[in-house]
DNA sequence: TAGGCCATCTGGTCCT
DNA sequence: AGGACCAGATGGCCTA
């Protein structure tokens, strides 16, 4: 798990190293540490095999052509640490996303915590089932009203029977369908052409849930 | 112990 | 140039 850690920090101190060694005697630079990537690449092959410089103005440009590599890795160094604290936020708001989901979704009967795949499928699953109340509702509420004014003949509705993304939005994963042993999940979706083992789904029959059982707190 | 899930790091790419 | 986003790699933890 550290390596990476344990990268940037040895990094780090070869890092230092290396500009300790730049700033000091050339004798220094021999002792650099064999497994010090920074060093072997901070310093030329030509240089970790000649003599000590002594040539002033040859040492400076050495100098200086060290201190900037190091330099220059300090900076990507401090880039890399920044990019990873970012990235690391953003997951975690990512995850805060996915936990605030969780609360408005109904609960499993088992208290098991959906992982991230199964929550976004569940989302999936449950928009498209409250879509479907609010339909079937808005159709049977017309029919009553039909049937108040005149008799009207409307279609049987089968919901889980008619062509839609329901079969699919349905689906769930076989790990999930492990962990179902209410009634308010059927343990096949024979309809689905998603090409999974298990399935859990919502009850047939989505009339039979208010916005009630769907939303917790919610009452209309 | 194998497999699933997850957190984190990392380098590449795109966007502002 | 720097930040956001993404996907791959890696290692830890947990469970069947």
């Amino acid at each position: 798990m550290c390596t990476a850690m344990e990268t940037v920090y040895s990094d780090s101190s070869s890092c230092d190293y290396f500009m300790q060694d730049d700033e000091d005697s050339c004798s220094s630079m021999h002792t650099s540490s064999p497994s010090s990537s920074i060093g072997k690449s901070a310093s030329p092959a030509s240089d970790r095999q000649g003599s000590c410089a002594t040539d002033l103005g040859q040492k400076k440009r050495r100098r200086g052509r060290a201190r900037n590599e190091a330099t220059v890795h300090v900076v990507k160094k401090n880039r890399r640490v920044k990019a990873n604290d970012r990235e690391r936020n953003r997951m975690h708001s990512l995850n805060d996303a996915l936990e605030t989901l969780r609360t408005v979704l109904p609960a499993f009967p088992d208290d098991s915590k959906l992982t991230k795949i199964e929550t976004l499928r569940f989302a999936h699953n449950y928009i498209w089932a409250l879509s479907e109340t609010i339909r079937i509702a808005d159709i049977e509420q017309r029919q009553n009203k039909s049937r108040a004014d005149a008799p009207l003949l409307l279609p049987n509705l089968r919901v889980m029977d008619a062509p839609s993304p329901a079969s699919d939005a349905f689906s769930w994963s076989s790990s999930a369908s492990s962990s179902s042993s209410s009634p308010s999940y059927c343990t096949s979706s024979p309809s689905s052409p998603a090409a999974q083992n298990d399935y859990v789904c919502f009850q047939t029959d989505v009339r039979q849930y208010s916005y009630h059982n769907f939303v917790p707190g919610m009452s209309y």
